[in-house]
DNA sequence: AGTTAATCGAGACGGTACGTCTAGTCTTATT
DNA sequence: AATAAGACTAGACGTACCGTCTCGATTAACT
C-alpha cells in the first residue's frame, strides 16, 4: 500500500505569516531598494518575529525571489495561435513593459544583490530564468524550422541578443524601458533574425 | 602679470590619503563585494580617518568609480590601422576579456550598487560608459558608411546588439565570459551586422 | 466512608519526564550557573518537551529547588548520641563541608536567583531552611538548658551568628569554606557561646 | 622634568553620558532587580548607544558598582571621637539602617549577579569590600587592645561575627533589617565580644 | 470496546535582548 | 583648513530564549 507523506512532529507552519512577510516585502520594495530594506523592517511591517523570517528563507533577496515569483505565476500568459515569429515578438514586447514598472525595479535588485551573493544569483536563475529561457528557446528553435529566423548562427546567441538589451537598459540606466525602445528594438531583432535572401547560384556569395 | 589661482588658506589636501584610500579599495575589492566593504574597513586599511573619505567622496561607490578609472586609463588601446568591423571586433574581444577578470567584478558592483543609488549609476554612466560608447558610435557609424554594417537598423541599435550580451553575462551569471563565449558572439554579431545581399530585381524573393 | 482522593481522567502524568528533567538540570548546574541555564537547555538535555517544564514547576529555579531537596533528603544524618554542644559542632563542620562543593554552588545559585524573584526565595525558606533551622534552634535550646550555651543572649541571635558567617563565605567569595575555616569558625563560636564564668555570690555582676 | 600623562588622541571621553548611564541605571533599579534589567533598557533610558556601554563597563553589574560607588562616597561618616567599642556599634546599626533601603538591595543584587560572574564579585570585593573590611578591622583591633574586646579568638572571626548575620538577613529574606534587629544584634555582639570575667577569685573585674 | 480528557514530544510562533558592527557626525590635538 | 584618532547616537545584524500555542500521538479512567 502507498505510504501518505507523513506530518513532521510539532506545530505546523504558519501560512499566515508566510503570506504576510512576502506581502510586506513587496510592499516595502516600493518605496525603497532591497539593499535598504532590512529583514528587521520586513518583521516590523508583517508583525512577525525576526526567527520566523530566518527560520524559512537564508536571507532577504530568497524572500525577495519567492514574494516576486508569487505575484509572477501566469504572468507569462498566451502565445498560442501566434506564429513563433510573432510569438517572439509579442514576448520581447510584454518583457519590456513587464520590466518597465515594479517588476522590473525588483528583478533589478535581485540581480543587483546576487553580485555579492552567488547563492542568490543561482536561486534567481534555477526558479525564473531556466523556465523562461527554455520556452523561449523552443520558440526561436521553431521560428528557425519555419524558415522565419536565421538559422546560420545559433540559437543560444540569438536568444542573447534577443533579450541582453533589455537587461542592459534595466540595469544600466541609460535610456528608460518605454515604447519607443520596445519599437526600436523589436524592429531591429526581426530584420537581423529574418534569414538572409537566398543567393542566385548565379552568384555566389563573398566571405 | 597674471595671478594664479590662489590656493585657499589651511592645510592643502593630502594626495598621500588620496592614494591610500583608492588603493586600500582595489585591494579589499580583491576579496569581498562592495556591498560587504565599510567605509570603516577601508579606513582602517589606508590608515586613515573616516572624516577624510566623507570629506571627499559622497558614497563609498563613488571611491570605487575614482579608483577604477585611475586603474584604468588608456587601457581601451589602439585600433588605429584597423578598419572598423576589425576595430568593433577586437573591441568586443578586449572588453569580454577585461570583464573576466578582476575588472568585469568591479564593474558589475558598481552597477549593482547603482540599483539603489541612482547617483552612482549616473556618474558610472557619465566618468565611463559616455566616453566609450560614443568611441564605439563613431566606429559603427564608420563601418556603415563603409558598407561594412548594413544601415537598416539604427545604430543605436546595433551598439545595444553588439555590447549587452557582454553585460548579461555579466551580471546574470548565467555563462562565463570565456572565449568561446567571445567567438561565438563576435561571430554572430558580424554575420548579422553584415548588409543583406542586394536582391537582383530580377530574382523574387522567396517567402 | 472515607472517600480516597480521586485521580482526575486523563493521561497521568510521567514519571520518567520528572526525573529526567530534575537530573538534567543538576548535571546542567555542574558546568554553568542557574542564570546561564536556559529552560530549552534542560528540556534538550532531558529530552522533554518545554511545555512539560512549564506545565509543573514557575521558574527553572523552583526546577532547581525540587532537585536539590530530591538529592538531599536525609543527608543532615543523625547527632543521636552526641550532646547538643557536640551536635551543633558537628551540623556546622557537616555543613561547611557540604557548602564547599556543589551543594553549596546550588544553594549560592538559588538565593542568587531569589533577589530578583521573591517567590523563589519564599519556597526556598518554606522548603528547605524552616526545618532545618528549626532543628537547630531546638539544639540551641537545648545547650542552654544544660548550661552548655549561654542564655544571655537570644536563641534566636545565636543561631544567627552561628550560620550566618558560612553564609556569607559562600556568597561572598572572600575567602574558601574549607577545613581551616571550619576550625577557626568552631573554635571561635564555641567559646563565645560558652556561658561567662560564674561570678562568685558574694559580687553581684555588673550589667 | 616630570612628564604630564598625555592625552591619547581622538575625541574624549564625554562625561554626559557616563553621568546619564548610571543615573539611569540607577533609576531603573529603583523598580526591578539587575537580572531584568537589559543593557538595551540602560541605553534607551540613558539616550545613549550601546557600544558607549560596552566601551566602558564589561557588564552591566560593572556599571551598577560604579553607580553604587559614586552615590556611595563618604557616607561611612565619622566615629571619630568615639571610642572602638561605640565605634563598631556605630558602624553596625548605621550598615543596617543602610542596607534596609535601596542601597541594600542594589549590594544584594551585585552579590547575586556575582553568583554566576566572578569578576563581578572579585570587583565589588576589591572596589568595596577590602576598604570597608580593613577599617572595621582597626577597630576591632583597637578594641582588643583596650580590653573592649576579648581576645582569645582571631580578630577575622570576630568581624565575620559582627557583620554576616546583616548579610544573611539581606540575603535569605528570613527577617527584615529592622530597627528590632538592630538593637538584638548589636546588643548580643556587645555581649559575646565582651572579655570573659576574669576567674581570678581575689582580683574582681574592673570592666 | 469506545469515549473522553489530560499528558507527552516536538517545534513554530511573536517577542526581546544579546554583543558586534557600521553609518555618519562630532570633537580633539596636531600638522 | 585638513588630518588621524576615536567617541558619539542610532540601529541592523544573526542568534538564543522567552513563554505560548498548536499539532498528532499516548495513556488512563469512565462509560
Amino acid at each position: 500500500m502507498i505510504q501518505a507523506a507523513k506530518r513532521p512532529p510539532g506545530r505546523a507552519r504558519s501560512d499566515a505569516s508566510r503570506t504576510a512577510i512576502l506581502n510586506s516585502t513587496l510592499k516595502l520594495l516600493e518605496s525603497q531598494s532591497l539593499q535598504q530594506i532590512s529583514i528587521e523592517a520586513i518583521a516590523r511591517e508583517a508583525g512577525v518575529g525576526k526567527g520566523t523570517i530566518y527560520r524559512w528563507w537564508p536571507s532577504k533577496a530568497a524572500v525577495v525571489i519567492e514574494a516576486f515569483l508569487v505575484n509572477h505565476i501566469s504572468r507569462v500568459s498566451a502565445t498560442k495561435g501566434m506564429g513563433p515569429r510573432e510569438a517572439v515578438i509579442h514576448i520581447l514586447r510584454l518583457l519590456i513593459k513587464e520590466y518597465a514598472g515594479r517588476e522590473g525595479r525588483i528583478v533589478a535588485q535581485i540581480i543587483a544583490e546576487g553580485q555579492s551573493d552567488p547563492d542568490v544569483l543561482r536561486e534567481f536563475r534555477e526558479r525564473f530564468w531556466y523556465g523562461r529561457r527554455a520556452m523561449a528557446l523552443e520558440l526561436v528553435n521553431e521560428a528557425r524550422r519555419l524558415g522565419e529566423f536565421r538559422d546560420d548562427i545559433p540559437a543560444d546567441c540569438q536568444l542573447d541578443l534577443l533579450f541582453s538589451p533589455i537587461y542592459f537598459r534595466l540595469l544600466s540606466g541609460q535610456a528608460p524601458l518605454d515604447q519607443e525602445f520596445a519599437d526600436a528594438h523589436c524592429n531591429a531583432v526581426m530584420h537581423l533574425m529574418a534569414p538572409p535572401v537566398r543567393q542566385t547560384p548565379t552568384t555566389p556569395k563573398s566571405r
